[in-house]
DNA sequence: TCCCATGGTTCGCAACATACGAACTTATGA
DNA sequence: TCATAAGTTCGTATGTTGCGAACCATGGGA
C-alpha cells in the first residue's frame, strides 16, 4: 500500500481545486469535513445525500480531494482521519474556496451568513 | 447546423462553472472574453498560451462554457460573437467568479486589484 | 499466536468523456 | 457560381471514472 502523498501548498493548483470540487459527491465530503468538529473517517460517508457510495468509490474521490490539496489525510490505526487544508489554501488563494462553498449553499437553497473573515470555525 | 443553446439562469449549476472552469484552455478563454472590451470571434484563440488549438476542440471548448451558462455565444454573419454572462451568473452566485479569477490571476503571478464590487468593466 | 472483523486500497473492466483530423455547413465576396 | 473563411459534426484513438472483486494492514479476542 502506497504512502499517503500530499502536494505541497505551492503544487496546489486552482483548476485541480475547481475539478475536485466539480463533482457533487466530493463537494459534499468536502463540505462534512470544513463543518466537522474533529476530523472524519472515510466510512462516514458511505451515504451521500440518499446515495449509498461503494467504497472502492469513495475511497478515490478522497485521493482525488488529497491530490487536489483540499485535504489533510493521516492514517490512524486502522481507519483514516480526514481534515481539510483550508487555512492553507485561504493563504495561498484568498477566497476562493469560501465563494465556492458558499455558491454551493445557494444552489442547495441554504445560503451561509456573510462570514467576512475565515469563519471557518 | 443545429441552433445555440444557452441554459436560463436557474439551470446554471456549480458543478457545471467549476468543471468548465478547471480546464486551462477555457479559463484563458473565459479570461479574454471576460477582459475584451467588445464580443470575441472563436478563431480569435486559435492560439492560447503558447498552444496551437485547432478549430474543432476549440469549437468543443466553447460549446462546454455554453453549456455551462459562462458565455453568450451569437452568430454573426459568417462567425460567431461570444460574450460573457458574468452579471447574471454575478447575480445567482455572488462572488464566485471574481473569486476563481482573482484564484487563477494570483497563480499566473499577476493578482488583480481587489475589486469590491463588480469591477468587470 | 492464530484468526477474523474492520477500514481502505488496488485491479480490471465497462462506460463515459475528451482531443483532433477529415469532411461538412453556412455566409460572404469576387 | 466559385472560392474562401468561420464553425460544426463525425469517427476514432486516448483518457478518465465508477464499481465489484480481491487484496492489504491493523486491532482485538480466543
Amino acid at each position: 500500500m502506497r504512502p499517503l502523498t500530499h502536494p505541497s501548498i505551492d503544487d496546489i493548483t486552482v483548476e485541480g481545486i475547481l475539478h475536485a470540487l466539480s463533482d457533487p459527491v466530493r463537494v459534499r465530503i468536502y463540505t462534512q469535513l470544513a463543518c466537522a468538529e474533529r476530523a472524519n473517517s472515510c466510512s462516514a460517508f458511505l451515504q451521500v445525500e440518499d446515495r449509498c457510495i461503494p467504497k472502492s468509490t469513495l475511497s478515490q474521490h478522497f485521493r482525488a480531494l488529497r491530490e487536489a490539496g483540499l485535504i489533510r489525510s493521516e492514517r490512524r490505526g486502522v481507519e483514516m482521519l480526514n481534515t481539510t487544508r483550508c487555512d492553507e489554501i485561504q493563504q495561498r488563494f484568498p477566497g476562493l474556496l469560501p465563494a465556492i462553498m458558499q455558491a454551493h449553499a445557494i444552489q442547495s437553497g441554504k445560503p451561509l451568513p456573510p462570514a467576512p473573515e475565515g469563519d471557518d470555525k
